[in-house]
DNA sequence: GTGAAAGCGCTAACAG
DNA sequence: CTGTTAGCGCTTTCAC
């Protein structure tokens, strides 16, 4: 049996290797590695050997081979500053997914807190060791940071920024046309009081959502009445301060559209406390769809930002970015995914009655 | 010059290698080798040597190449079915963290909603991929997937199983002892009708901690009320059904002992709605220390269990007993890991005062 | 203590 | 369409 394939002397493990496949389907490990790796110029009975020898060695390809060969020693870093737990979540599955289907390795950073001085220093430190930046807000905002980043020419996406910067790559949803939507379906149940918890003020999406929410009254012939109009922080805490104002106007609102779930979580909790049933007696919508939409009890009628799938998106992004030869010109993409209304409990016509 | 380094053809990047530090610290790459992993037998003059080339160059390891050189191709799976966002934010840092450190390959699944056909194929499935899998509950009480991945003698390790089986390897906290103290806290301020609202029966933790109340209650010589105890769920839903069940009584708690900080949120809420301020009229106590916890106010005084922690240990018993020879016996460890007590401020003496 | 040689498992590049 | 060659950057093994 001059087949043998190579001997392995140090290896560890008991792992199949690709030159077992090939040596079973009898073809080179190359046509192995095209066969997994999906690449078009494999004849179909080759290839079909070729996986049917994978399926049933149970071979998988060793990442750490995979990376070290294509030289693809892609590190990412995802940084972050207190987003919501729900929010980080997705965050973190989004971009492990996409980690581990590309075999990048992803770095995750904590820099809540960070002065001006400490994020320009983390920055030209995470500079040195990662291929690329993926941002969240409101991160993504920080002149500083993308300053450093930019001078030591690592690439970076901003994730759900709530705009087109030119500077940097972004993945997000149109804002303005998805708050705008959700105060339609408002308006469209009947309200005309309707307040609007506003998003933290350092990023650019609170601003497109307000402007989406104040589109909607304006197109729907409702005045502008600054008295419903609330500045929140995205934070829950941030939520049950705006709600409760909200609540002690003289002429309170039917509904409130707030900025985030989580501030909308909050207005279900306030309300209660004043003793209003959800949807009843006050309509509630958020923005995001996460977990905190459906925790809470009526759970929320919402828009979802599909922020896993988009932080996945990231990763491809940056990958496409930092395998390109230099030579090349800088790209800078605006990748800008579908957004969806979804509609569950917290929204009835003003008045007491409950929906159909 | 006849120093010079092997001449790189297909690199990509431009990261420094061990290499370019080698040659710069005049030494050979293994001794940078042996400086970088902290193994003892270099010169220190050496080390610092090599250590300052380090610096100089920004050096950082290529984690493939070294997992690849050392074969610990170790991939380890952590697989979850609905934990809350807090919970599982928790632990995907941890675990995230572990294999950073480690240069592991981190898998994560989700097996929400699999009956035992299902999970029994998924985890012979898995078996084939990965070295090592971390079960968080409830996954870590489930006979099937124990059986499977025992029999293909994949290394697991449960996380926050409530208890130690001897089967596989835990690393938890002592949930009897952790509930039993912060039950305590609520006796020492004088509360008697203490309420509990247990966890998923599906857990062991649940019990645990069920019966660290019991005990509390009965040390302090408080007789054991059947109506004070609510089956929950471990979910904030299941937590407003607990508690508006409690707060109905007749004789009404004047404290809730949850059995996790979703489900003590939940509580707040409840009480809310029912007109009762926290803690002057109620207090609540929560378990884990999660992001619910000071999500809420007033924020919740509650018992840490350091989760990302345990995750991150979780791997390195993993990737200790996959890089054991074969021959080497099997050994099952147990790690319980420090709780602690958060003091904040949803508890306060009975009676409506608010705590000084 | 330190270094030289020999791969780990995979894929880019180039033949055929 | 398929195979051959030559490494990717690091660490093991075994000399010295």
């Amino acid at each position: 049996m001059k087949k043998a394939a190579r001997k392995s002397v140090r290896r560890k493990g008991m792992a199949v290797t690709i030159d077992e496949v090939a040596a079973r389907a009898k073809v080179s490990p190359m046509t192995v590695s095209r066969v997994v790796n999906g690449h078009s110029k494999v004849r179909d009975a080759t290839r079909e050997r070729v996986m049917r020898a994978v399926q049933e060695l149970g071979y998988v390809p060793n990442r750490a081979a995979s990376s070290l060969a294509a030289a693809q020693d892609a590190r990412i870093a995802l940084i972050y500053t207190n987003p919501s737990a729900a929010y980080l979540r997705e965050l973190l599955l989004g971009a492990l997914h996409g980690a581990a289907r590309t075999a990048a390795q992803l770095v995750i950073a904590d820099w809540e807190g960070f002065d001006a001085t400490a994020e320009r220093k983390a920055a030209r430190e995470l500079a040195k060791s990662v291929g690329g930046v993926i941002l969240p807000p409101p991160l993504c905002e920080s002149k500083v940071v993308i300053e450093e980043l930019t001078r030591a020419s690592v690439p970076m996406v901003a994730i759900a920024s709530g705009h087109f910067s030119h500077d940097i790559s972004s993945v997000r949803i149109d804002d303005f046309l998805a708050s705008k939507e959700i105060v339609e379906h408002l308006v469209k149940a009947g309200h005309t009081r309707i307040a609007c918890i506003k998003g933290h003020p350092n990023q650019a999406a609170s601003t497109r959502r307000f402007e989406g929410y104040q589109a909607a009254l304006k197109e729907a012939g409702i005045a502008a009445d600054a008295s419903l109009v609330q500045q929140g922080y995205f934070t829950y805490r941030s939520g049950l301060d705006a709600v409760e104002k909200l609540l002690s106007l003289r002429k309170p609102p039917t509904a409130i559209f707030a900025s985030n779930d989580d501030m909308a979580a909050a207005a279900v909790s306030v309300a209660h406390r004043h003793g209003l049933r959800v949807p009843q007696d006050l309509s509630i919508v958020g923005f995001d769809d996460t977990s905190a939409a459906t925790t809470v009890w009526p759970e929320l009628t919402t828009v979802r930002q599909p922020i896993a799938s988009m932080a996945d998106s990231a990763i491809d992004i940056l990958l496409r970015t930092i395998r390109r030869k230099p030579s090349d010109t800088r790209v800078v993409v605006d990748h800008v995914a579908a957004h969806q209304l979804v509609l569950r409990d917290s929204v009835a016509p003003p008045g007491g009655k409950a929906r159909g």
